[in-house]
DNA sequence: ATTCTAATTAGATATTTTTCTAATTAGAAC
DNA sequence: GTTCTAATTAGAAAAATATCTAATTAGAAT
C-alpha cells in the first residue's frame, strides 16, 4: 500500500475516531483478549465489541485466533506501523484533491446523462462513457455470477441497448466473462479514466 | 508535543474522520483559500465549511489570515508532520490502557464520593481529593472570570464547604487567583495525580 | 451614518453512528 | 442427538454529528 487513495484513508480514520475501538487497540497492544474479556473491560456487552472487532478487522488492524468456540483477538501492528508512514505528505494530500474534482465532474456528467434511473444516450465520448459504465456496473452486486439474460435483464432498466452496454462493460474490464457465466470485477480493478486515456487506442 | 494521551489523539481521528474536513486538508494543501471559494468547491453552504474550518483551526490543523472581511485558511503542515511521527508505537499505546483504567478509578472515586450533583463528603485522601476537585473545576466555564463570591455561589450548589473547596481548587492547580479574580485554568495545566504525587510535600 | 460583503454564531433538522436486546450460528461437552 | 457456551447477526432505540436557514457580527465602501 505505497500510494493510499482518499476514501481508503477517511476510512481509516472513520474507524480510529471511536472512543470504543481506539481503547481495544490499546487493551490488545498488550495481548490477545476473548470478545468475552474485552467485553468486561470496556464495560459494553459483547455484541458492541464485536461489531467494533468487525470494523478493525476489515482493516487488518487485528486478527482472530479460534480456539473451541471462544475467539481470541491480537493486535495486528504491522499495518499501524504501515499507516503510520507517510500519510500526510503534500503529494498524497495533492493526489486527493484530484480525487475530489475527478468525483465531481463524474457527478456532474452523470446527471447530465442520466433521466432518474435511465440512460438518456450513450456519451459518445470515450471518457463520459467510461463514467456512465461505471455507474451501471454498480448494478450488480459483487461475488455473484450471472447468465448474459440476467445480465441483460438488469441493463434493460436503464437502457434500452441492452447489447452495447453489455460489450462495454466487458470491454472496458468492468466486468468478466467465463463460460458464458458474467461477474462484475472487484472496484480496485477499474481503470480509472486517466489508465484508459493513456492506452490511447482502446 | 512528545507524549499525546489517549484523548487528544481520539479527538484527532474524530476531527479528520470527515469527509468535508479531509477535503479541506487536501485542498488546503495546494494554497490558501477564503471560506467563500472552499464552500463552492465543496459544495457546502458557507456556515458549514466555516464549522469544520473551527474543528481544524482548534487542532491547529489550520491558520487564518484576514484581509478585510475575507478570511483566508491554509494548511498548517507542521501539525501533520509532527502528528506523523509515532503514534502507534507499543510504548505509546500501552499508555492509553493506563489512561483508560485510570478513568475507570476516577469513575469510582466519583461515584462514590457523589450523590447526584451533590458531595457527600470531602475525600480525606489527597489522590482521590483531586478527582474531585477536577470534577468540581469542571462547573466553571473556561476563559470567564468570576468574582469570589460567584465561586462561593457555583460550589455552594455541590457542597457546604465553600471555603475549603475553593482554596483547593487554587492550591491544586486547577484555577487561579488575581486581583480577587478567580479564573478556571485551561486542562492542559492541570497536574494529574501522578505529578502531584510525586510532589510529595504539598 | 448607511449600506454592503464575507464570515460566524445560533438553533433546527436530517443523517450517521453507537449501543442495546433478541434471535441465530457454530462448536464442545455431555 | 441434546444441551451448553461464546460469538455473531439483525433490527430497534439512543446518541452524536453534519448540514441547513436565519440572525448576528465585523469590517469596507459608499
Amino acid at each position: 500500500m505505497n500510494s493510499i487513495d482518499f476514501n481508503t484513508l477517511l476510512n481509516f480514520f472513520k474507524v480510529l475516531a471511536n472512543e470504543s475501538r481506539l481503547k481495544l487497540l490499546g487493551i490488545l497492544s498488550q495481548q490477545e483478549y476473548s470478545v468475552e474479556e474485552l467485553a468486561a473491560q470496556l464495560q459494553l456487552k459483547e455484541p458492541t465489541v464485536s461489531h467494533h472487532l468487525n470494523k478493525l478487522k476489515e482493516l487488518e488492524l487485528v486478527s482472530m485466533r479460534r480456539q473451541g468456540n471462544t475467539h481470541f483477538y491480537s493486535l495486528n501492528s504491522e499495518t499501524l506501523t504501515q499507516l503510520n508512514k507517510s500519510i500526510f505528505t503534500r503529494e498524497q494530500m495533492a493526489s486527493w484533491t484530484k480525487d475530489i474534482s475527478a468525483e465531481a465532474w463524474e457527478e456532474k456528467v452523470l446527471k447530465n446523462y442520466l433521466d432518474g434511473n435511465r440512460l438518456t444516450t450513450i456519451p459518445a465520448s470515450r471518457k463520459k462513457r467510461l463514467v456512465v459504465l461505471e455507474w451501471l456496473v454498480s448494478k450488480f452486486e459483487p461475488e455473484v455470477t450471472y447468465t448474459e439474460s440476467q445480465v441483460n435483464e438488469i441493463i434493460s432498466c436503464h437502457h434500452s441497448d441492452y447489447a452495447t452496454l453489455r460489450r462495454e462493460l466487458i470491454s472496458y474490464q468492468f466486468m468478466e466473462r467465463e463460460n458464458g457465466l458474467y461477474r462484475r470485477l472487484p472496484a480496485s480493478l477499474w481503470k480509472t479514466e486517466t489508465e484508459i486515456m493513456k492506452q490511447k487506442k482502446f
